[in-house]
RNA sequence: GCGCCCGUAGCUCAAUUGGAUAGAGUAUCUGACUACGAAUCAGAAGGUUAGAGGUUCGAGUCCUCUCGGGCGCACCA
């Protein structure tokens, strides 16, 4: 918005050079309550280099402020409070709006640089969780803002198609299993042999010895283990991509971590070649300052995680050139993504330091993890199908007549899902609650569809002629409206900065509910000489909302 | 034991990154559909920000300690 640039400039050439034209932005807020005014700016900080009281130093720069776009400014307990003149502004801020529709927001921080963003990445073999789908959706949003910020992305999909579980499950099928009954409902029967694996590992430690052997042979090609794992990594990448497509997500890359096997030798011998290798145990680890070390080979010889995860960052600064590199991995993980990066800053890749883990809470049920192991876990699919369900039932009830019920069912059903996980702080833990998770009313997607579905209909109503000339709008309620609409661009730089979808969840709620308001108490097409005026607002609403939503990951359906 | 995350209204969460009088949703109670879409809106009620110190003009936010919860901590991922 130009008019805070004009106050920072005229804060800035008040303030003799004391603070950066940064900190001066960085400073301007939104005071909290409407008497306020519109733009605030606090003195306390400078009170000590000027050697005067906040106040006087507020009076000064406030009788310094002229602009076409400010109405008054007021000196009130040191902080300097700007008015702005709202009929202008608001002209300003739709004809913004309408002009760049759903480039409003567009923001050139990445300047055409790389990101990659290493997420949902579930295990082969084991049903889609609810627990997954946190990292899913935040890395699918992440990857949308980046875009909108002006990066490029690579949206990978680290599918964990290797490891030890391997073993057990091979262990398990071939004790227990049975193929026909497999090849029915493989997710689910190969859960069943997961669980009951660890039931009986409890009392049989010797399982546990038969499950690495026979990891061991899986990497070293075994013709019997090579067979069963490329099968069950087929039925499971099957399930995967039907939850995938209810969520309209996509990825760039599907190498898992299978795929690094045969890049790994060449870490190690980067590894040994500096030094950095020592025998601990039988095993090869790289021992770290403060840190546990980092364990490379298993005594066996067979690798780990963490050479597969350094394999593969190799991997992808070297074909992607990423200049940062996201790793939307749950908080549990955290030690290893740590171990990881000082590993890579050890080796001297200068890149490392574009490596972020973006952590975040677990789902809890009754205040516990989910364990796989034990079979406590909730399925994704159901609870989606359980949405989509709900919000059928409802357009059933409210909407008969609509067309192409399916469709808006599906978004509705898997937005309610989506934006429940995403306008929580990622670091949050939530407690995994159905009810929550199905609820259509208040600070939910359905809301800021209805919203968009209202906007748009108005719209429709009232013939809107996007490119006509429309006189300003005078309605008093349509300030909060504007402001809200004012601050998108702000909303977007802190998600990226911060990585926080949440800030877009909360966002859109917020102008939801502004537009809300004035929609109940505005008639806005009940007056003809006002009507155009009026729906340009309304087409600005939509747009953001629009925008937002997609942002998010949210579809916005036009009727629902 | 050590490390990381967290503790705000009955419940679920915010709080412009240290700013003015801590706000929403939900649940409860009340009001608004022959009304541009009631998946909505208006109103009532709900608080010693777990507790104690400290830092400063100012602390829910930063530091220390205590209590409580979650998750990690060598051959799982």
């Amino acid at each position: 918005m130009k008019i805070k640039k004009d106050v920072v400039e005229i804060v800035f050439n008040s303030l003799e050079g004391q603070l950066s034209r940064e900190q001066i932005e960085h400073m301007l807020e939104k005071p909290q309550y409407d008497y306020m005014g519109d733009l605030a700016f606090p003195c306390f900080t400078l009170a000590k280099l000027f050697r005067q009281s906040p106040q006087s130093i507020a009076s000064d720069i406030a009788s310094k402020i002229t602009n076409p776009l400010v109405e008054k400014v007021e000196a009130v307990r040191g902080y300097v409070n700007v008015f702005l003149k709202r009929d202008k502004v608001t002209n300003e801020v739709i004809n913004e709006v309408n002009r760049s529709a759903q480039e409003y927001g567009n923001l050139d921080i990445g300047r055409g640089e790389v990101v990659t963003l290493d997420f949902s990445s579930p295990n082969i073999a084991k049903p889609f969780s609810m627990g997954h789908l946190r990292s899913t959706v935040i890395g699918n949003s992440l990857a949308l803002v980046a875009e909108k910020c002006g990066y490029k992305t690579v949206k990978i999909n680290h599918i964990g198609d290797w490891g030890t579980q391997f073993g057990k499950l091979i262990v398990a099928y071939r004790l227990w299993g049975k193929e026909d009954t497999l090849r029915q409902d493989p997710i689910k029967e190969l859960l069943k042999l997961y669980v009951h694996f660890h039931e009986k590992a409890e009392h049989d430690p010797s399982l546990n010895d038969q499950a690495r052997e026979w990891f061991k042979k899986l990497e070293e090609g075994n013709e019997e283990a090579r067979s069963l794992w490329t099968w069950f990594r087929e039925e499971s990448l099957q399930e995967f991509s039907k939850i995938y497509k209810k969520l309209g997500i996509t990825f760039d890359s599907y190498h898992g971590e299978a795929f690094y096997n045969d890049k790994m030798q060449r870490i190690v011998d980067l590894l040994e070649e500096k030094k950095m290798l020592e025998q601990s145990e039988g095993a090869h680890v790289v021992p770290l300052e403060d840190l546990p070390p980092c364990l490379i080979r298993k005594r066996d010889g067979s690798t780990l995680y963490a050479t597969r995860d350094l394999a593969a960052a190799v991997y992808r600064q070297e074909n992607y050139h990423f200049k940062k590199s996201l790793y939307v991995v749950g908080n549990e993980q955290s030690l290893h993504f740590q171990q990881l990066f000082t590993v890579l800053k050890k080796m001297g890749y200068e890149w490392q330091k574009g490596m972020e883990h973006i952590s975040f809470g677990m789902m809890l049920k009754d205040g516990k993890k989910m364990s796989t192991r034990k079979g406590k876990i909730v399925l994704l699919e159901e609870v989606i199908q359980e949405a989509i369900s709900l919000a059928m039932k409802n357009i059933n009830d409210k909407n008969p007549q609509l067309e192409a019920k399916e469709e808006v069912a599906r978004h509705v059903g898997t937005g309610a899902i989506i934006f429940h996980d995403l306008k929580h702080h990622r670091s949050n833990d939530i407690e995994f609650s159905l009810e929550d998770m199905l609820r259509f009313e208040g600070e939910t997607g359905p809301y800021v569809q209805y919203t968009h579905a209202r906007a748009s209909s108005l719209l429709v109503k009232g013939q809107f002629e996007k490119d006509s000339d429309h006189v300003g709008i005078d309605d008093k309620e349509a300030w909060s409206v504007v402001t809200q609409l004012m601050y998108f661009p702000n909303v977007i730089k802190r998600a990226s900065e911060n990585s926080d979808p949440s800030q877009i969840a909360k966002y859109v709620v917020e102008l939801s509910r502004a537009f809300n308001q004035y929609y109940g108490s505005v008639r806005v097409l009940d007056d003809a000489s006002k009507r155009q005026a009026r729906l340009s607002l309304v087409y600005s609403v939509k747009a953001v909302l629009k925008e937002g939503l997609r942002l998010l990951g949210l579809q916005a359906p036009e009727k629902m």
